[in-house]
DNA sequence: CTGTTAGCGCTTTCAT
DNA sequence: ATGAAAGCGCTAACAG
């Protein structure tokens, strides 16, 4: 009946007990510091422990307290650096309080996100943070069931549509809206928007893409509500041909900003919502030979350190992701721990970091 | 006694086993799919599982089979671009196999790798891949013991002197080797190389160096080692004045490359082993007012999107991060099988992916 | 084919 | 202060 355990010689508690002529009990209390022990025996068995190497089994401890100090965590992957830079957050905030994380990523699809949190419900994870790939018109039954059966779950980078609890994220709408207000100012008036929506039929005019935003992710939603903000303070019209709508991934970002580069009216700011929009742009002027800022002012989200060493330097919108991360895990460390008051919704700054990438429409752009 | 269990509402086999009319066993082999059970009895089981919504509590499973289906991962900072790479590559392997997977971060501190260790240990996972940030003369009783426990560990990226087991990584010797010869190729003489091993008395010549190399990380020493032996082979002395000896982050890089510049005999190349590496040479640069291939040529580990779109795009050693995961997890998988065969290392190719900031020595700097 | 029973290693009453 | 015993939810013999 003994399973080949991997630690064969893993010493037991029993072992322990038997070592030190005491009862398992009095080792639990000593190991566990509860309860009380003379000294006497305390020692004894401290010193047994020590001579056999005892280490605790944490599956048998969750398994009858219920505990296991570990976190869930959901994000669409591991490699993308602003999820990395959050999950370093989370992994930091989680380690100091005792916990670790189960990370599964979901690659953005809400198939694999369903199983994610079924297996770390399986796991018996005391709580969850969860960046969803739920639209708006999703079902997020996966979610709502886990927390109706009463695990915490926090929320981060994006909320979700008819779910109210804990959630941390920057507000994406008014940070997208100032960076394109600032390329108003400097007389754009064509800025191109990567990424928007992914969709076989693109809007042909606003109402569509409004209705088309009500079904998207909230956070890309959210910032290209915010581009739309700005042109509509500006009294921009609105051109659909200026958003794109493919796949998200740096090879379609380049095709995509590349073909508006190639419009008769063609824009003379971009302005990019993630790392590899970014990059894939850059690669779109590169290969339209256009340089930045003398030809194309950009400015994009999520700052990286190659950002400032690119000639020249790239203004970025710098999200702290580090601190959403530890702020999740803080949130959901307190729930874990009890705090049963209002879901509360951290909103953290973001940062404009303005370097070089952006600036006045250059004079051989002008008509 | 009964602990307030998160899922108060999950239902167990029991409850299954009531709702169905039949004993646990008979529901266990219904769910588990194996033994035989009769299609009435099955449906019966089947259709009250659901009904109730039935989740098996993988922890309990896993108290009494001893398998976890967990990998344990221990890398130095899940947001290094390098290891995130690793990390996606395992976990897509660990995923597809029906395993998920704890990381752990270590932050290059032998300390916190113990720590890690000892919970993963703990925790009872299946087996463990690790990135050690142990040196030559580190006791690393931590993972030969775990392994003498039974617990299946593959290396990976660094190999760990005296533990003879599973290993992947890339051939950085070679790799460091064959860079540095191209830029020796094209005339270069003086060739800066960052990062050095980190220490308070620099090596003062290059016994000093090799003895200092022999208590370095694996991946540091041979990647320094590489670049000796291009300067060997060419017949270049050795100048400890072009090894960077400080603290391993972009500020300290930038320091300490900024430095090599302002020499009266200033190096006309330089060679990075790490991304933060890369980019504080870069801002080096930046600050001494030198472009790159035009006053100095620039050859880095770690290829990045963003390399490409530099101006000029960068030569860069490319890393098959995901496929290095993926190999570290299918083979620990394999163990985990019951794989008994001899230790296995995988030694992985690295590209040497040539763009534009290489190139000959420009005329100005030549003496 | 199916039910009973005995653990897995630990925590936690409940007596003593 | 300490030991005995029950139980967490599941698996795995062993009978029937």
């Amino acid at each position: 009946m003994s399973p080949d355990h991997q630690h064969a010689g893993a010493p037991t508690i029993s072992e322990v007990a038997a070592a030190a002529g005491v009862g398992r009990a009095t080792v639990a209390r000593t190991l566990g510091n509860y309860g009380s022990v003379s000294d006497a025996t305390r020692a004894k068995v401290l010193r047994a422990a020590e001579r056999l190497g005892y280490q605790a089994n944490t599956l048998a401890r969750s398994m009858s307290t219920g505990i296991t100090k570990t976190l869930g965590i959901v994000l669409a992957d591991v490699a993308n650096p602003f999820f990395s830079g959050v999950l370093r957050g989370i992994s930091e905030a989680a380690r100091q309080a005792g916990y670790d994380a189960i990370i599964l990523s979901t690659d953005e699809k809400l198939e694999l996100e369903r199983d994610a949190i079924r297996v770390l419900l399986a796991k018996q994870v005391d709580g969850l943070v969860v960046a969803s790939a739920a639209g708006r018109s999703d079902d997020v039954s996966h979610l709502s069931n886990a927390i109706e059966r009463g695990m915490p779950v926090v929320l981060i980078d994006r909320l979700v549509d008819g779910l109210d609890i804990d959630s941390v994220v920057i507000d994406n709408r008014e940070a997208s809206r100032a960076a394109v207000s600032s390329m108003i100012q400097n007389g754009h008036r064509r800025i191109a928007f990567a990424w928007g929506p992914v969709t076989l039929s693109p809007a042909t005019d606003l109402q569509q893409m409004h209705s088309i935003l009500d079904e998207a992710l909230w956070s890309d939603g959210e910032r290209l509500r915010g581009y739309l903000d700005a042109l509509e303070e500006a009294g921009i019209p609105f051109d659909t041909a200026l958003v794109t709508h493919v796949l998200k991934n740096e090879r379609q970002a380049t095709r995509a900003v590349g073909g508006m580069l190639a419009l008769a009216d063609p824009p003379t700011a971009i302005f990019t919502t993630e790392t590899e929009a970014t990059v894939g742009a850059l690669r779109a002027l590169q290969t339209h030979n256009l340089r930045i800022l003398k030809d194309v002012s950009l400015i994009g989200f999520d700052d990286s350190p190659w950002a400032a060493v690119m000639e020249p330097p790239l203004t970025m919108i710098q999200q702290p992701m580090r601190e959403l991360g530890a702020t999740a895990a803080q949130q959901l460390l307190a729930r874990i721990g009890g705090d049963t008051s209002e879901p509360k919704k951290h909103v953290l700054p973001s940062t404009l970091l303005a370097r070089s990438s952006d600036g006045p429409v250059p004079s051989h752009a002008r008509r």
